[in-house]
DNA sequence: TTTGGTGCAAACAATTTGCACTATA
DNA sequence: TATAGTGCAAATTGTTTGCACCAAA
């Protein structure tokens, strides 16, 4: 339990250090500013673990940093789709969610109708055979977008 | 081509009045009412092929129907949502994207990144194997969304 | 000390809603 | 003729932007 707990908080402290090197590269090499609210906003957005709005995110930065405004948010998130460490999803609602992007993983979600929570996945057959369509109908294929939805059986999952 | 063009026209009429069909019988089993505006709205809609925003197709009823107003496009769209005959979508852009969604009939898109073009296709060896992803998940499917974007190799795609 | 970032409020864009009126059932 | 639908304008929601001030580089 405690051995678990603390192997979390590393990764995710060397998820937060190794995302805010990336981002200060980005910066520095166009001359932007590394600034003390993009640094409370990215924290927290990893910390989080993803999946969240803008005013969600928000929210959160606000106990941290009461000064931050929603603004900044946005343009830091913004920001960190720009320099490729962040992409922008719409599941089931029209607003925008976050998630931290590695270079080279990439993966697809599982979203849980009931719960509304959110699984990751990687399958490499399903690829393989999007590439086959993709070429089939004369396509270079750049990129793509796999969610699947359905009710997930975790006990604590609300029949709602 | 009179032959091509003709049997299209064929299609769509035929189309446009199944749907219509369709719909009345969700209206009336509900005490609701088939007005005008919602059939020259689900006629142009029919018409465009889909894949076009409220906006986009309240530009279109106008030419047919000055009298329409935007909002009754939307209020129409999402009647037809409500009604399972149409479908939203969200491909590049923010903005929302409708198309009519023909019972038992289920499709995936291809769209292209330069000319924006969006292509539809079929795959069971993709279904299947989301279905197994699912399964070894303890998820009970109930839906999915696949997009793959990429360039098309149109001759009249243009280098955007 | 230059210039990009910030918070705030105003602006915007997409969509929904309240209301007096109209048309379908 | 009762009630759902309509057009219009106002309201809402999510997001971006202009500006005077602040703080990294």
């Amino acid at each position: 339990m405690v051995k678990k707990g603390k192997k979390r908080e590393e990764s995710s402290d060397l998820e937060i250090e190794s995302l805010l090197e990336a981002y200060k590269t980005f910066l520095s090499e166009r001359q932007l500013k590394f600034t003390e609210q993009r640094k409370v906003i990215i924290t927290e957005f990893v910390k989080s673990g993803g999946h969240l709005s803008a005013e969600d995110l928000f929210r959160i930065v606000k106990k941290k940093a009461s000064n931050v405004g929603l603004a900044s948010v946005y343009r830091t998130i913004n920001s960190l789709v720009d320099a490729g460490l962040a992409e922008e999803r719409h599941f089931l609602d029209k607003t925008s969610v976050y998630e931290i992007h590695k270079p080279g993983d990439h993966h697809d979600h599982l979203i849980c109708l009931k719960c509304k929570k959110i699984f990751e996945f990687e399958n490499e057959a399903i690829e393989d055979q999007q590439k086959k369509v993709a070429e089939g109908l004369g396509f270079a294929l750049k990129k793509h977008k796999l969610e699947l939805y359905g009710w997930c059986q975790r006990s604590n999952c609300p029949n709602y």
